[in-house]
DNA sequence: AAGTGAAGCGGAGCGATGCTCCACTTAGTA
DNA sequence: TACTAAGTGGAGCATCGCTCCGCTTCACTT
């Protein structure tokens, strides 16, 4: 199960080469209706957009959360990826955790309706939400512990509060400009932080 | 424009006696669906559930907005109302402040999607964003302006971006024990707070 | 090069939903 | 009672998710 068929894998080797040049076509068509018409685009048009059947993307990515997972992969695992070397490189790890989150938020805000799709109840996005925290959860908490014990941040906190919180946080329209999710994020932040002890 | 014709208004008297009728019946099946089926629930659902045709509910609540707007309408001017009592009644502004937005948290978390609704980016639901923004906005902002006075909180921050961050955070699956928005606003009212200028 | 079987493909089609249109019904009045 | 306009209901159209199945094409064998 968790080996070889959830979400979206690299392209599995042993289909035939159209098979895998026509996920390829797909996967481009839908980061380019996504960046236009957001995740929830149909898939009619993104069907259109690639010149296949609908039935060619639905054997591909099964469920749309699978099709989101495949085109934004790369950029969640680089999220990922950049937890640990935040840790190592910035001055505190409360520092850490807060160009982390930078970069979670940099992320969701630049991929229109994703935040919206990750917490929705809708159950067709529902594998992506379990592949965020699949992958992100674990460097969230390891961020999160690492300032706890530090003494920068104040124990208590569940990382997938403070992930889902986030993630929230980033949810509506874009370009508002009286909305920027990184200044409340920053309050949380603070609201977080230890007084440092004497 | 603004003075007679939007959102739900109190039962027009000028209208016939079977429609006025008809649309008290209409508000209380779309308030017994909307419980079950949250507020997104299908118009055919609700016309079926008040034994009336869809026509019906769509003449008098044009958009699903209105509909949604007229059934809250009541706990919404609860919460606006109860702005300016409990500044009088809390030991400080700092206070009222915490205890307003607890109310509005507990009217947002009790009905099933609407803090989804008002802040997606569905048009179906801007009038219903605009009404919640026209009635409470100038209440937060006053409970804002009172704690910055007394110092209780750092000044700058705008009360529209502080209502929809809260309206985000109450979004998403209801009853997840892993989640509860009340904790991270009071992370966030903790990051707001001005330590106490000596 | 031709043959063959299975992997892959496309799009018609079904059900759900939003919203509209218009022929029919009924309340209120004369 | 008869009339008329306000009010009503649901058929109907469009969109979208998802499936089903007959046709096409690849890759391998001989």
């Amino acid at each position: 199960m968790t080996t070889d068929s959830p979400a979206g894998k690299s392209p599995p080797p042993g289909k035939r080469a159209d098979a895998r040049r026509n996920r390829e076509t797909v996967l481009a068509a839908a980061a380019e209706v996504f960046v236009t018409s957001g995740v929830d685009a149909p898939i009619r048009q993104i069907a259109a957009r690639a010149g296949v059947g609908m039935a060619t993307i639905y054997r591909h990515f099964p469920t749309r959360a699978d099709l989101v997972t495949a085109v934004y992969r790369h950029q969640i695992e680089a999220c990922a990826e950049a937890g640990p070397n935040l840790l190592a490189s910035a001055d505190s790890p409360f520092d850490a955790l807060r160009e982390w989150i930078d970069l979670f938020v940099a992320f969701l805000v630049t991929k229109h309706g994703l935040a919206d799709a990750l917490q929705s109840d809708n159950d067709r996005f529902a594998a992506l939400h379990d592949y965020f925290l699949d992958r992100l959860l674990p460097v969230c908490a390891e961020l999160l512990e690492a300032a706890v014990e530090a003494g920068d941040i104040r124990p208590g906190t569940q990382p997938y509060e403070l992930m889902r919180g986030i993630g929230n946080l980033c949810i509506g329209r874009d370009n508002d400009p009286r909305y920027d999710p990184r200044r409340l994020i920053a309050l949380l932040l603070q609201g977080l932080r230890q007084p440092h002890a004497s």
